[in-house]
DNA sequence: CCAACTTCCTTCGAAATCGAAGTCGAACTG
DNA sequence: CAGTTCGACTTCGATTTCGAAGGAAGTTGG
């Protein structure tokens, strides 16, 4: 199992040899079943521009190779009902696990996205990588052992992390408060343990694909802000995460306009992150004797109503709104979600509202949705799932060949 | 020729029917013909992915439509000397007009990009739209009289606007300084009146697809600041124009930190136009007794070493290079270029340089490129000929079936 | 209830595309 | 300089894809 497991890293061979530009097309059909855009040939043959004819034949291999289900009948439009297809449940399953600093929820998602298995495993990630991934692995090969997967094929695992990732190389960069993850080739190593092709991916990342996906799969660009202990950001640029070098959607470190000046770890005065993240309040709070260990904590004093903690949240919102106008004018998105365990504090999503409308361009705001998150904490997960089912073309073309 | 111009309109299929997902192969051959990406039957195959035998077959008919010529031999890569294929100088031309407030640039391009004549015109943008799309259309019609393009057809007209521009409808939204233009149907007039497809954008925009094709075609994310009266900015992301709602890549109206405070003309105090734009700068020389009507004239004083001129534009680039921190963080690109008249100015690109790598991300910047513009002030006329090519596919085919 | 229409899906000949084999022409090699 | 090798291009069956036609299974409307 082993044998090999280094030329399973998903995405080498977009990087190391001719982009294949002509689309795959099972790989294609299977994405649009799997998403649920189209559940019946017809559909499939109007979304996807190929002749009906063509579609029934793929669609016939696919069904052949296992991938496919037929299952009754779908919704007349009119004439003919369609015949329903779904995913077989046998097609496989993506595993994940989104890492946190203390915290790993990990999951079993089938190609569709539906959770299969999930569960949490508490670690130290200053551990360092080896211990942690083990230990991540491990778990997730015991999750495969229940829940009736030992007969679903694996395709692949998706590991979200607190930091930069580099896309190349599916390497950590400069995380700060991950000791021994700097450059640490995770994709690499996961890949030899587990035997399975491998996807490294900046959790913030993860979850705006989720929330793309699951909740506005229609909008071409979105922002998602992560706003837990730290405040994270990925971005959805005509539908597709973008990634610049590795560090795109760091809004972190942004100098901020403010009377008191804090140091941030980055070794700048008053960045964002230094007066507005979770860790920042925690700490404003715990000097006003109030102890808000996790951002949840945090949430709850709001919630409970403490004028303090409201007010702490409400001027955190107000310089990250500040941050994000400049953001909303330069990248003129559809929407802009708000997620992150903090987002259920309702005066912060409310105070960054106001800050947007208030001070963007008009032309930036007419069409502006402002939202919280609406995928909840899975939001990750269901982001792993789509980007790994969007660098299926291999497996599935093998599984058609076979 | 004005018979049903109105259905001309570049985009209009793309927006009002069913998006043609598979890619126009005849249009696409022409478009690596024409951008230099390739030049012989071999490399076509190469970059399309297209069998060999088809990619002969296609060029022939290409030839056949008198799109293509087959010019001597090129180079030998160690076997055969390859057939060599160009564009012929009868397949078409673009016209351009780049519109500024006071003046417009217009230009007849080849399909390659090649200038094949040029114009200058000066008129007041404030005469309203159909006066001077009018003068406009009139003087490129002149220039396709000259210069032996009497016989060579014209296959497109794009018109750069200094104003922000919504790409589903083609027309001038919320300009300021530009009376009347406000939701006028800037395509669809044009479009009537010239009787050939017509693309408008913003002028930024236009620069920046200029700069990215000519000086930086291997770079997918890049962003280009112009700098003249105004302060432009337009984004390159994946390798394709990001147009947002319309709106995308404003940064002239960002809240800067600042001791003296100053009204834009956006309703907003301290916003970056205001004490950062070429006009910003008029201003304040004036106050100390230069008279610099013209961004050129700014450069002529600070070239001369006039100190006030020198501090005021350090100064600017000071405060341009504090937003485009924020920015380059954000967007993480790979390329950050400074265009426009004031670019000319040495201090004020060393004094943005200067800050962003003070004060981004190592990770944001470790391989960034902080460059002039290379493609001087044609950039946004190649920028339109590429951006009219990019949308050739109608024209093309048509060509063939003829 | 039946005729007319719609939509879904398959069948089957036509057309496009591919790709292995072959030809051509130039550079390299001892 | 003659033989070898490489790459460019063409030829020509094999394969794939298409698309018009038709059957199947619905809905709609008098």
């Amino acid at each position: 199992m082993e044998v090999n497991a280094l030329l399973y890293q998903v995405g080498a061979c977009y990087l190391s040899g001719v982009r294949n530009s002509r689309e795959d097309q099972p790989a294609a059909l299977v994405r649009m079943v799997a998403t649920g855009q189209a559940e019946s040939r017809a559909e499939l043959a109007r979304l996807s521009g190929l002749a009906a004819s063509s579609v029934s034949l793929r669609v016939e291999q696919l069904i052949g190779a296992g991938l496919f289900v037929e299952e009754g009948a779908g919704a007349s439009r009119g004439g003919r009902r369609p015949r329903r297809i779904r995913l077989a449940r046998e097609a496989g399953v993506f595993l994940v696990a989104d890492l946190g600093a203390h915290h790993a929820r990990l999951a079993a998602v089938d190609l569709g996205g539906a959770l299969r298995a999930t569960a949490d495993l508490e670690f130290d990630i200053a551990v360092g990588p080896e211990g942690t991934l083990k230990a991540v692995i491990d778990s997730l090969r015991a999750l495969t052992g229940e829940h009736g997967l030992r007969d679903v094929p694996i395709r692949g695992l998706a590991i979200g992390m607190p930091g930069p990732v580099d896309p190349a190389t599916g390497q950590v960069v400069s995380p700060s408060r991950m000791p021994g993850w700097n450059d640490f080739p995770v994709r690499e190593f996961a890949a030899e343990l587990a035997g399975i092709p491998v996807l490294v991916e900046n959790d913030a990342n993860l979850m705006a694909v989720g929330e793309h996906r699951a909740s506005w799969p229609d909008l071409d660009n979105i922002m998602v802000i992560k706003l837990g202990s730290g405040i994270g950001c990925g971005v959805i640029v005509d539908g597709r995460l973008h990634r610049g070098r590795g560090a795109a959607g760091d809004i972190s470190h942004v100098r901020i306009r403010s009377e008191a000046t804090v140091d941030c770890s980055c070794g700048h005065p008053d960045c964002l992150e230094a007066h507005a993240s979770g860790a920042a309040l925690a700490a404003t709070l715990a000097a006003q004797g109030f102890t808000a260990d996790s951002p949840s904590q945090i949430v709850d004093l709001v919630t409970d109503g403490v004028p303090q903690a409201t007010a702490a949240v409400r001027n955190a919102g107000q310089l990250i709104g500040d941050v994000l106008t400049a953001l909303v004018n330069f990248f003129n998105p559809d929407a802009l979600v708000i997620g992150g365990s903090l987002s259920n504090a309702e005066p912060l999503v409310a105070t960054i509202r106001g800050a947007i409308y208030q001070r963007c361009l008009p032309l930036a705001t007419r069409n502006l949705e402002i939202s919280a998150s609406r995928s909840g904490r899975d939001a990750s997960i269901l982001g792993a799932g789509h980007l790994l089912l969007e660098q299926s073309d291999e497996w599935i073309d093998h599984a058609l060949t076979r």
